[in-house]
DNA sequence: CCCTGATTCGC
DNA sequence: GCGAATCAGG
C-alpha cells in the first residue's frame, strides 16, 4: 500500500478533523496506526494539541541503547482487532428489523439515534466496522450507504454489544426509547 | 488492561 | 520514505 495523493489528502483531512491515528488507519485501510503517525510526522502536520483533553501531552524520550535483537524478517500483518463476537446475544442493530421481531417494528431515523444531550452518554469514537472489538459499542450511526456511516464505538457495557446509553436504546420498545431519550435530553 | 501520540532506526 | 517496535502517558 503506497501513499497516493488521494490517501495523503484523506489522511490530512481526517487528522485535521481530530480522528485518532488508529481510526484514520482503519478508514484508509492497509496501514497501521504507526504508519499513519509516521506519515503525519513526515508531512510535518501539526501534532495533537491537548488542552486538558484525553490525548497526550508527551515529551521527548531517548531510546535506550539496546534495540531488539531481531525482528521477524518478513512480517506484514499484525494481529488485527478481532471482529465482533458472532455468538451470544448477537447484537441486533436496533434499526434493522427482522420479520419475526414483534417487539419493535418501528425503524428509528439516524437523527433519532443521537441524543440531544451527548453528555449523558459515553464518548463516541466514531469507529468504522473494522475497528469494532468486543469492547466497543456497535450502535450504527448514520446512513450505511453514505461515507460518514460509522459506529458509536464508545466503551461497551460488560456483556453488551452496546455502551450504556445505546444498550438502553437497543432493547426497549420504541416508546420506551423515546421516553429514555427525552429524559436524557432533559438532563 | 485498554487506549493515545512520539520517537527511533532498520529497511 | 516507510513503518514496526518501542516509549511515555491517560
Amino acid at each position: 500500500m503506497n501513499w497516493t495523493d488521494e490517501r495523503v489528502e484523506k489522511l490530512k483531512r481526517l487528522w485535521a478533523e481530530g480522528l485518532s491515528a488508529s481510526q484514520i488507519a482503519a478508514q484508509l485501510g492497509g496501514v497501521s496506526r504507526n504508519a499513519v503517525i509516521g506519515k503525519v510526522h513526515r508531512l510535518n502536520l501539526p501534532g495533537r494539541v491537548k488542552a486538558g483533553g484525553p490525548a497526550t501531552p508527551t515529551r521527548a524520550p531517548k531510546r535506550p541503547a539496546a534495540p531488539p535483537a531481531a525482528r521477524p524478517a518478513t512480517f506484514a500483518a499484525r494481529p488485527t482487532s478481532a471482529p465482533a463476537p458472532a455468538n451470544r446475544s448477537v447484537p441486533r442493530p436496533a434499526n434493522i428489523i427482522s420479520s419475526t421481531d414483534n417487539m419493535d417494528i418501528t425503524v428509528l431515523e439516524p437523527t433519532e439515534l443521537v441524543p440531544v444531550n451527548d453528555r449523558a452518554m459515553p464518548e463516541a469514537r466514531r469507529l468504522v466496522l473494522t475497528e469494532l472489538t468486543e469492547r466497543t459499542c456497535k450502535w450504527p450511526v448514520g446512513d450505511p450507504l453514505k461515507e460518514d456511516f460509522h459506529f458509536c464505538g464508545a466503551e461497551a457495557c460488560d456483556g453488551s454489544p452496546y455502551c450504556k446509553y445505546h444498550a438502553r436504546m437497543a432493547y426497549q420498545p420504541v416508546t420506551e426509547r423515546r421516553r429514555a431519550a427525552n429524559a436524557v435530553s432533559r438532563g
